[in-house]
This record gives C-alpha cells, structure tokens and sequence, in this order.
DNA sequence: CTGTTAGCGCTTTCAA
DNA sequence: TTGAAAGCGCTAACAG
C-alpha cells in the first residue's frame, strides 16, 4: 500500500496537513505561494489519497451495491449492470457488485455487507426477497429495485410488460396472421398475484386479449404454457422453447405465427423450426421478447426490446437522487418497451 | 445512516470496546457472562459493523478492483465477471466494478480511483495499455490480467488460442472435410507481434497449419479475414460473419466446411447460409470459437470452448492469493480450450 | 479476563 | 490565510 500520507506531503510542504487537504479540494483560503509549494510536493511525493479514510471521515462513501442474481449470463441483467455502472461513474460514484445466485438467504448476506460497507444506495437487479429491500429502506439507504416491485417503500424501475406484448401480437395481427400460438411461462393460476409471476401472467394475458379483440376464438390448442414446475432443469430455457414449439407444431398444425414470451424460449423454438424444414418467416413467423440475442439468430429475430441499459442507468441514478433528495413518496420510473422488427416476422403464406 | 457504534454497544453492555470487538470477533478472552451481555445488546441494539472504519484500521479493505472494457454484452466478459465474483464471494472479498470501455484514459483513472479506495488487488479482463497495469504492480497491490498479457511484471490467465483452433480444424479433418474455409478477424501481418493482435493470428496460424499437416493446399480463396480496418462500424460482428460467408460461398463454392473464429462471426455466417438455403451441417458443416451464445443457434453450433468463467474465477483467486503470498516471479495460469460439438458438424455430404 | 489508550488518514471547526 | 486539534468508528497493544 502506497505510504505517502497527508502529513508527510504536508511536512515536505512546510504546511499544516489542513492547507494541504485545502488545496487538494480547492476550497478555503490557501495563498498562492503555499499552494505552488503543496502542489510541487503533492507531485514530487506520487500522493494518493486514501479514499477509506475520507469515507469514515464524511461517513459517504460515494458508491452503490448491484446485487444480481446468478443470471449474469442472461444479457439482460448483463445489460442493466452496464448500465447502472455507466449511470453511476459519470456521477463520480463506484459500484460494489455482488452476485446473490437467486437465494434470499444470500441476498440477505449481501445487503448487510454492502450496509456495513455504508454504500450509499443499493439496486436490486430484481430482488428476491422483500424483507431484504426493507431492511436496506430501514437502514436509511437509498434502495431501487428494477423490473419487479417487492417493497413498496423502495423506489423502482418498472415496465410494462402487457404493453410490450401488445405491440408484438398487434404486429402479428398487422402482417395479418390469425392463427397465433403462444409459448410461454407458466404461472399458476391459482396463486396470489405477486408481482413475480405477473410478468409472465401480464404478457399472456396481452396475447389473449389481442386475440379476442382481433375477434379469434381463443384456442387452447395454440397455447403452450408448461404448468408444471420447474423440472428437468430446463424450465424456461432453450430446451423448453424447442420442446415447446414441437408441441404446437403437433397440436396446431395451421399456425401461421407463434409469439414465444421470451428470446431464449424463441431461439429453442427457431431450432425445432430449422429441424423441422419449416422455414421461417415464409411458412412461419415468430416475435420474441427481450430483445437479448435476438439478432444473432437466424433469422434475426424479431422482438419486443426491453430497454436493459436504460432501465440499469435510470436504477442507478434513482438511488443517487435518492442519496440526498429524499421524498415522501418512493418514485416509480417507467420505461417503455418497444417493437423490433427483424427478419422473422412476413404475412402469411408470403 | 445506521448510527448505532461499538461504543453505544459496549455502553449498553456496560463493558469496554475492547470487549465488545473480541465478542465480535472471536478472539482473545471473554468471560462468559460478559459474551452474554454483549451479545445480547449487540442484538438489541441492530448493531451493524462499519466496514470503513475497520478497513481504515486494518489497512486492508479485503475488496477487488475488476476493470471491464464496455463489452459487458459480450458474453465473454459477462462470464468471466461471474466466475471472478464467486472466487471472490467464497473467500469473503467484495468487488468493485469499473468498466474502462476500451479506452486507456478511462482505464487510467479506474486504477487511480480503485488504488486510492485501497482495493488489496486488480484484475484486468483484458487490459487496454500495460503502463497502467504496471502501476498497479507499482503501487504494491497484486494485479492479474485476463486473456492478454501486456505486463510482464503482473499476474495472467491465459488461454492457448492456437490449441483451441487446432481442436476445432481436427474435428473438421476427422469428419472427413478436405476444403476447410476460414472467416476471421484481420491482423496486419506487417505489425509487431503484440500480444493482442496474437489471439487472431494464432486461431489463424492453427489453421493453416493443421491444412497443411493434412496436405491439403493452401487456398487464399477459401480465407476470408478481411484486411481491412474496422470500417463501416461492423467489423468483427455479426454483420461481418454474413458478409463474409457470402463472400466465401461465391470464392470457393467447393468447400464443405468453414472454421469462424468466434461465435459472433459464426451466427452471422449461419445467417447467410439460412437466406441461401444452404443446410447446415448436411451441405456445409461449421465451427465457432468462444462458447458464448452457440448453444443458442439453429442448429446449435459445435464450438471451440473458452473458459471463461474458469478464467475469472482464477484470475480473483489467483490476485487474492497474491495479495498474501507475493513471490518474485509473477504467475502465470493456463486455462485449456475444449472443443464442443453440436449439431452444426457432420460428414461432409452427410 | 478486561479496560485504557493510541492511532489508521482524513476533514473541519475554531482560534489565531 | 493558516495551524492545532478533535474526531469519524474501529482494532490492538499494553497494562492491570
């Protein structure tokens, strides 16, 4: 660790260590001549101030906790965090980045370490527990969640996934398809509305609703859920979008287009389309969600973008608002989703 | 702030601080009667140690520095931050994250800002300008850089891009291809040898030399690297792939496989040869490098495998074990590649 | 077994 | 315009 001390670029100075913290931030009165001389021996000495002992000294430590969840591998939380690093560097602060692999129990560990560690503000890239993002709100530090809304006293950053959803069926409805089939997560029906579950919940019933707005029977048929628990270890994934669409395939043989409720469960779907020799958009068109890796498919995939960076960047400026502001009420960022149109998605029989 | 100090504490259990951070931490001798009581006020109280104020003491905040170049999106580093946090999070270290965004300036002062907040280590996924590793070394904080290695006096994990390549050719050879293209990145041939532009170079080296072992003939038409600079603000994406795939389909239209030399290049190529109807792997059999999002394509992409979250998860625990142990010669770990076969590689005309 | 005390390196009154 | 000095909250001799 690099020695040199206020003190000692005070000794070399001639000056009292007061003088020297002065010119280091320009503030109080310093004479021209004292400052030349603490400037030389501030160079001269390679000083570098000790940032721990400022931070016990102001008791702020200019910097935020990212807790994630294992799922750094998805590009979406990928993209938040770029963001939320982004937004927080061009304001001066740091990020402490901790990975709580989707187990409250450690998240509950990394929000007491990043309190202890008197972080100024956390973001939960999606919290698992509620009770960890009050205890953050209690502590009397700023606290954001990003995409579900846990604790109603922190502040959040939403979107609105009916919305997205909308715009992709709308999109389908366009092109003049009507025979439309759904790959999705499962939600149970029965349970409470928790916000969790609404995503999924939220972005069905949107295709629901276009279908019956649109005036088409809804049909059980085209409608592949999986409502079962997470089993097999590929639930949500790949494999289960794969699986899925060779289910439709099967069940609804007239499907002119299939919306699949995320990239991940489309990609697995455009594998059973490239086995299956149904070419794609030409006999089959097909709209993602998240807008993740949808452009490296083949073809690009069409898809409702989430805008990750944004909502990283909005969370992580949120919670350094917060820091000084701090409001009655916790503020509810929205960020809008938006349709992209690649290469998966023609009319019908086109 | 949570206010409450090991003073108040220690006031409540009517002992000294002295004994209220024995209790905390375990060591020397407490009466049990007084463990009780501290014990019970630590409860009490909400007691929360402050991070700062003891780093300050020990003068050691047991934190990494981990320096990232914007291409948080690419799946490559993403992995590699993943495998870094947990070596980190299992050895009880937290990690500040910076993200220099390819620009040495920026990565000057995330060294700057990291060593005056004390951090016991570095790690570099990929650093831009070896000056600014050294002063890391120099300051007497250990400092480990990923993939490339432009210090000398610093830590490495590194990869063999030559083995890895050579896997991917042998595979292609074994399968019984004879006219093997390639698609990668440029490298001016004129340049020193840097270590950066050595990790194309050297994919490219494996190729050809494992033709030549299989006494194939070298064919400029069957390569496509593209000399060029990185114009039109696409090279070495995905647009770059589909390009020059095509170009590969119209120079050398015999081939039966093609070697791309990373997986963004391959989803590209697998674009093209989708549009042109060419079947993977029946017609054309194909081979990335990097392992990122290669099980997402159709088909899934037989791949070169780097390890990347291996490669991060040494790279912290090798700047953690650093920080204790410093001997003389910097280390330097060997990540091996492997090679990954899916679906888009079979015997040519299969 | 326990308490007193002297800092860690910095900022910031306060008085000169 | 400057310096002395009092902490920020914690740890660790050292003395009892």
């Amino acid at each position: 660790m690099n020695g040199v001390r206020i003190k000692d670029v005070a000794a070399k100075a001639g000056v009292s260590t007061a003088t020297v913290s002065r010119v280091l931030h320009d503030n109080g009165y310093v004479s021209a001549a004292a400052r030349e001389r603490v400037e030389d021996a501030l160079r001269e000495s390679g000083y570098r101030i000790n940032a721990v002992a400022r931070e016990l000294r102001k008791r702020r430590t200019i910097t935020i906790g990212l807790i994630l969840h294992g799922a750094l591998s998805n590009p979406f939380v990928t993209e938040v965090v770029v963001g939320a690093e982004h937004a927080a560097a061009e304001q001066g602060f740091s990020v402490l980045l901790f990975n709580a692999r989707g187990d409250a129990e450690r998240e509950y560990e990394c929000v007491e370490t990043l309190l202890s560690r008197r972080v100024d503000g956390i973001v939960f890239t999606t919290a698992v527990s509620g009770d960890n993002v009050q205890r953050v709100v209690d502590a009397g530090v700023a606290a954001v969640e990003i995409e579900r809304r846990l604790c109603p006293a922190a502040a959040s950053v939403v979107v609105d996934n009916y919305d997205g959803a909308q715009e992709a069926m709308k999109h389908l409805l366009e092109l003049g398809h009507r025979r439309i089939g759904y790959i999705g997560e499962p939600f149970p029906e029965a349970q409470a509305r928790h916000e969790a579950t609404d995503i999924a919940r939220r972005r069905f019933d949107a295709y629901r609703d276009a279908l019956r707005e649109a005036g088409e029977p809804f049909d059980e048929a085209c409608v592949v859920r999986g409502d079962y628990p997470r089993e097999q270890g590929g639930w949500g994934g790949l494999e289960t979008g794969a699986a899925y669409m060779d289910r439709l395939l099967a069940q609804a043989p007239d499907l002119t287009a299939v919306f699949a409720a995320s990239d991940l469960l489309a990609a697995g779907a455009l594998q059973t389309l490239y086995a299956r020799g149904v070419r794609v958009p030409d006999r089959m068109s097909l709209v993602g969600f998240d807008d993740t890796f949808a452009p490296h498919l083949a073809p690009p995939l069409s898809t409702v973008r989430q805008p990750m960076f944004e909502m990283g960047f909005k969370a992580a400026s949120l919670a350094i608002t917060l820091i000084t502001d701090d409001r009655a009420e916790p503020p509810v960022e929205r960020c809008a989703m938006s349709l992209v149109v690649r290469a998966t998605t023609a009319r019908p029989g086109a």
